[in-house]
DNA sequence: ACCTGAACACCGTTCAAGT
DNA sequence: ACCTGAACACCGTTCAAGT
């Protein structure tokens, strides 16, 4: 029944795997421990706290990407590579929609690496992937601000519309409910409102960024 | 030394300013009490669990930007109504950089509502500004939709940048520590990315984003 | 070297009791 | 009607002890 020894590597894989289905919040140095047959004081052996322990889930997700998605591939044009690192992010964002708001809850490195392309060796690789596509300092600069907005606020959107949240659903008290049948306008267009064409509306999105970061090289 | 009778209204008031202060996580039923010079129990009178708390304090913010920034004015063209809006969310933004986060981690109320515009009064007098300078109903959401994808990207990484986070600072554990000097592309454009334009950045960003609906709109 | 048990200081929340 | 005190079940974390 007893596996063998712990590795910081289980905790890890463990924690992810338990925020991914019960989110931050449940998660317990206790519940941990349990789910993982070992007292929750065990844990500290491999981990120096709670707050280690999650910042070191968000970033073993960051890396996996890095390693899986990226290194793998060098496409040709850097309007594919734009493309390539999108998905790469979108699908660790949807496959891991609890997980996913954390990687901006957790302070960066550096005070101007944006999330969600949040680790040192990350932006360098793709600074550089940039410049290697002849883009020029201050265009790849700005090519990486646009593109992590783009997925950030993408991305973040998407994730919150899975009716996910870092806390669990609050009760809404004794306030006045809010009745949406009330607002006309919001009524009338809510079909419109709902259509979820998220795939659709991330490539769309996508390519006017690409669109956007093309005319500006041109200037 | 007692004030008035303890009122619902003080208690979310005193919880956005622990927050603005100390961040989420520092917030407990127990420090609130003892900042408003009462027992913890007693919040419980006007507030039903922690967690209502929270998500009244980030209705309280988004209601208070709708009552004092958007009602008093009604500008001319819809491109000087969108600045109107991003910047009265901007302010918001900065000058309650720790409960940003959490207009996002709050579930919304409709799945279709997205964060930061996360109230349906809001979003409805919002599609229906927009009608009312002629935009079709299409328009009206993809100009909807484009503008909080904006707007949480952009705002959202400010915050962030503001060194800011949900959770207090996690210590590094004894992870091998990333060295930034390794990584010779960051290492050269570093200025470059540490430059801090937020302001520029930001009204670039939407005079960006108002061409863009403007394009589509005349298509 | 790794795990456990007991303990400490702190939570959110309930409930009977005070005024 | 509003607040308090004591209590309960649960946390994160420390530390001495077991193997």
């Amino acid at each position: 029944m007893n596996r063998t020894r712990l590795r910081r590597k289980d905790v890890i894989q463990s924690a992810i795997a338990y925020i991914d289905e019960y989110g931050v919040q449940s998660l317990t140095m206790r519940r941990l421990g349990t789910a993982l047959d070992v007292e929750a004081m065990a844990l500290y052996r491999h981990v120096s706290s709670r707050e280690e322990l999650v910042s070191a889930a968000v970033r073993e997700l960051i890396d996996g990407l890095f390693d899986d998605e990226l290194m793998q591939t060098q496409p040709k044009s850097w309007e594919a590579y734009f493309q390539h690192v999108a998905n790469a992010m979108r699908n660790l964002a949807l496959s891991h929609p609890r997980m996913f708001p954390l990687l901006i809850s957790q302070p960066p490195e550096a005070p101007w690496l944006r999330p969600p392309l949040r680790s040192v060796r990350w932006v360098d690789y793709f600074l550089a992937s940039l410049l290697g596509y002849g883009f020029s300092e201050t265009h790849a600069v700005k090519a990486y601000k646009a593109f992590t907005s783009f997925l950030l606020g993408d991305l973040l959107l998407q994730v919150t519309a899975m009716g996910i949240d870092i806390a669990p659903v609050a009760g809404d008290g004794d306030e006045p409910e809010e009745d949406p049948a009330e607002y006309a306008t919001v009524k009338r267009l809510e079909g419109k409102l709902a259509e979820d064409p998220s795939q659709r509306e991330f490539s769309d999105g996508l390519d006017d960024l690409i669109e956007r970061i093309r005319t500006v090289s041109e200037l």
